[in-house]
DNA sequence: TATGAATGAGTTTTCATTCAT
DNA sequence: CATGAATGAAAACTCATTCAT
């Protein structure tokens, strides 16, 4: 990560305000916006209070800074999904339903969708960012491929937006399970088996 | 300020503690634990903020109050669905849905459930509450259900959890959906046309 | 107590307020003036906290009415030792030193100390009370007794006022530490047997 | 509001604990705990409210604070008498006398015994700490002291601890009476008068 | 009279934000 | 740029007092 021939323990100002974000999506993500305290940032970005204020307005801004960085890395995902060479529909989908139990196995995306569904009603302006640059070019690809490949009568008749929620919901769920429960000791799922079976099961009913 | 006529005191003790759980139910939902404001939940209740503390000890209390009442009624549907007699599978599983959905379509469920996992870092106790008193009972019982069904013949092997998961996750992502975009101008979801699309499609590729 | 032919349980209108300020005595002896809750008082005297208001118009009046009340039954003891009949000097001191000690010993005394001490400052008008009507004239009264006996060449020369300070300053430390200390595992104070030590001592020290 | 020039912000860190605890002492020794507003501490020490909470956690807290710091000068003073050279047994008492009243003249001794008696049923550890700290070994060394010089016959006999109670009331009664009645006009004690008087007439009483 | 639920002003406590250093 | 002590507005909580019953 550090640039060759830096010394290693000299941290460059240019990091800094990703450090905030990193140390502020943590905290955001464990106890929600309001109950944050920026001291907590602070002390886990390793700054002190008053710096976070030389590169952020108000905490609101750390927020939006935070969710808004999380849509970035997932819009490549989604551009890999809507690039994926179509091959036939039931392998398609079960890369896609490998890519996205990947993603979310190895990405904070619990976290992040806590944030957006707890905030939306404070901070609608985040939900809108997500629900438009992610969620619905997401879910219109996705119902496209269906479409498509019910005109190629490879999938049973029916509405393809309800198809494509139908294949991903059980990842939501069990990222939020993952975040949620398993905390307190409820038995984690394997995301990979889930979305394995799911995606076997579903597409023995959606094909022909 | 007040009506002429109106009594300023009203006397309606046994009344007051649902009236005001009702409203911190509003509050909270609307916007998470932290950021509700006791003054905003004693406004909506129609009280004075001290008339609270003669009901509940802490903001705490009343929150606990709030998701610990979520819980009751959906205990019933649990009963319910456990005692279902259990004719075939396929119907079975139907009935099952179109309850659930007519539930999450008629209860608060989302708010909620927002609740639960929004603040389930901040509160560990009413996630095992939810966790124990009403996810695993009724997640047991639809995969005990299940693997009756297996051991019949009438589903394809496979992790009967998982299947369980797989039938219930398009209902909490609807619902979480109706709570986070509707709000914002997203298309909403027909609950019920979710469900039956879902279940009909998982059942062609569950039954052998 | 209750007068004769009265139904037992029948409290009378009429012992309402010495009731409350008997309670009220307790707590405030308790916790002090600020720290004292009505609902305490109320709950200690078995009347509703409404109640109380139809006999004190305010927390201070109550207060007003305890300490005040502490006054009237030591005025008596004072003018019996004002009256008391002067036999020899030696005599008189014990008979005062015993009376007073019986005095501290079966009386709340300590309490109503506890109160006007710390509360002078809060209310001046109490510790005027209290110095004007109690302590002035048995200070006095103690004074020109040892006066008198100096006077007859009984008591060496000295301020009388300081030789009735030495004589009853036992009594009141051993009834603030009886308030104190006691309560949290000290060593108690036998005031009757500390008395007649520092009377005698006392007493060999003052006459030629 | 402000002067112009002055600045807003003080930064003084180390200084401000003390003089948080030094006004808190002036507040809680005139109002009582429970009757201080932190709004007059603050004011007082010359900081906003918000600062006090940099450095004590509660309002309980300041309190401890200051009436712990009242126990280290006097330790001091206890050490001192543990080391008086005992010449004759009269001349240590009046030294010791001597010394305590000059204490009680010079110190805010009358403010923190008001605490520690006014709070001792809310905050029974500060009595303990008193009562352990000081009172205890203070009353210990001066009984061990009196018991010394009954084995060398040079004391009447008698109990030695309540002989120490005896040498010491009047001191106490005076420093309460300094806070209580001389501020509504009362005549004062001179407390050096007082004691010469009070040990003069007690050795008397005292030696065989 | 008596009750006790209800009020609302007042107090403690928190924490995002500022600013002297 | 960076710090962190200090601020002050806002929020939780308390409780003397009121008043419909």
């Amino acid at each position: 990560m550090l640039p060759a021939g830096q010394p290693k323990f000299r941290r460059r100002k240019a990091d800094r305000p990703d450090e905030i974000v990193a140390a502020a999506f943590e905290v955001f993500g464990e106890k929600g916006f309001a109950a944050a305290r920026l001291d907590d940032i602070a002390a886990r970005a390793g700054v002190s209070k008053g710096a976070i204020y030389l590169y952020f307005a108000t905490k609101e801004d750390i927020f939006q800074a935070v969710v808004e960085q999380g849509v970035a890395p997932n819009l490549q995902n989604l551009a890999a999904l809507a690039a994926a060479n179509p091959q036939n529909f039931p392998d398609l989908l079960r890369g896609v339903a490998r890519m996205m139990a990947h993603m979310a196995s190895t990405t904070p995306l619990g976290g992040i969708i806590k944030m957006v569904v707890g905030e939306a009603r404070n901070f609608p302006e985040l939900a809108r960012v997500w629900h438009d640059r992610l969620i619905v070019p997401a879910l219109g690809t996705l119902t496209a491929v269906i479409a498509a490949a019910q005109a190629r009568g490879e999938v049973q008749p029916g509405d393809p937006r309800l198809y494509a929620v139908s294949l991903i919901s059980p990842l939501l769920v069990g990222v939020i399970w993952r975040e949620t429960f398993t905390p307190i000791g409820a038995e984690p799922f394997d995301l990979a088996g889930l979305m394995e079976q799911h995606v076997e099961t579903l597409l023995r009913g959606m094909v022909p």
